[in-house]
DNA sequence: ACCTGAACACCGTTCAAGT
DNA sequence: ACCTGAACACCGTTCAAGT
């Protein structure tokens, strides 16, 4: 299970973004249209101003206007491009996701440990996002389906990690959700850099333990 | 430490309880008043009905007219008892936790394991305040202060669990950080109970192990 | 296809006024 | 002290209309 593998699992946004007809005849006819030089670029933007925002000031306190004033749009044009809000956030947080797995993919040679810690510090670069996630299941069930298969993937690479630390596959299935867990809790409160290094060690050796 | 020890570290409320100046001619002019027939009991029923309403649809999806409804009041009554809604959510959650301490405390004889399940039951019973309560502390300091002590009662307790279990002091306290979180990460996602109770023997297998 | 101004329904909260 | 009707500011979202 390699990296690659994951990111397909992750980006069921290709679905989405193949919804447009692109046929060569409009693409003709934007160009004609002086008010938009391309119309993906403007999709990127906003989710560009979107993920900024969302990772600053959380889902709650960024509102649609805001995201859309940033972009330079009216505040409705982005349900051109999104359904509502909870489709704004899944986008967010499909880039931020394969930003941090593009990082992950260089430290292959760290220590387990050593990778394990620089992905809480990404994640917590992130803001409140994976709280917001948490927050926003009960709401959408699209937000819903994400969160599960995010944690479906994270749990299929830890599993595997572990295996390759001599765990057994059953223990290392549930030891996964364990390390899990204990990853969540530690990005969902405040800690200092040294606790939290504590905290990741004595995990990994109460799981790691002969 | 005991349970009693702990309740007090929870409710501040006596506090928010104390606020009223209650002199014997103002009783007085209560009774003259045909409208409400007890101003504490009011109050007590707001908690209760938004207990209700918050267990069954969590923070965002009950509105302050809902619970207002409920009461019978108008919708901005409650703001005479509450500052706002938040000071509700907390009400609300001193309620629930130390009716789960009441609880709890009639299972001292009961194994750590079994006592861990049941206290899992418990908070899954109240829907997602847990969550609620999460997502809540980047909008209001007053929340962010109920979780601290919330957590730091929480931790204490499973320290001196620990302890009793043979565990040295200094393993406890990052175990029982470890234990919370995993317990967090089975209350914020959905499992059988099977799987759960697997789960849980998995961490203190790991945390006891000798 | 892409974008907008104007409106809608709802929300938490406030205020002036009643008893 | 306790309670209310009416209003405010803000929010996500929709719709009819423009290019």
């Amino acid at each position: 299970m390699t990296f690659k593998n994951v990111s397909c699992i992750l980006n069921p946004n290709q679905q989405i973004d193949a919804t447009g007809h692109q046929s060569a005849s409009q693409e003709l006819a934007l160009a004609r249209n002086k008010r938009h030089l391309e119309p993906k670029v403007k999709k990127e933007e906003i989710e560009l101003v979107a993920m900024a925002l969302l990772k600053e000031k959380g889902y709650d306190k960024t509102s649609m206007a805001e995201i859309a004033r940033s972009a330079g749009v009216a505040a409705n044009t982005i349900y051109w491009y999104f359904e509502n809000k909870d489709d704004v956030l899944i986008a967010v947080l499909n880039r931020v996701v394969s930003q941090a797995i593009a990082e992950m993919a260089t430290l292959r040679e760290q220590t387990f440990r050593a990778r394990v810690l620089t992905l809480i510090g990404q994640i917590e670069n992130s803001g409140s996002l994976m709280t917001d996630v948490h927050s926003r299941v009960n709401h959408s069930t699209k937000v819903q389906v994400w969160h599960e298969q995010f944690h479906t993937m994270v749990e299929q690479l830890s599993v595997s990690e572990l295996v390759n630390a001599e765990v057994c596959l059953d223990e290392a299935q549930l030891d996964a959700k364990l390390l899990i867990y204990v990853i969540e809790g530690l990005l969902a409160h405040p800690h200092k850099l040294q606790e939290r290094e504590q905290i990741i060690d004595q995990t990994l050796k109460r799981i790691l333990a002969k």
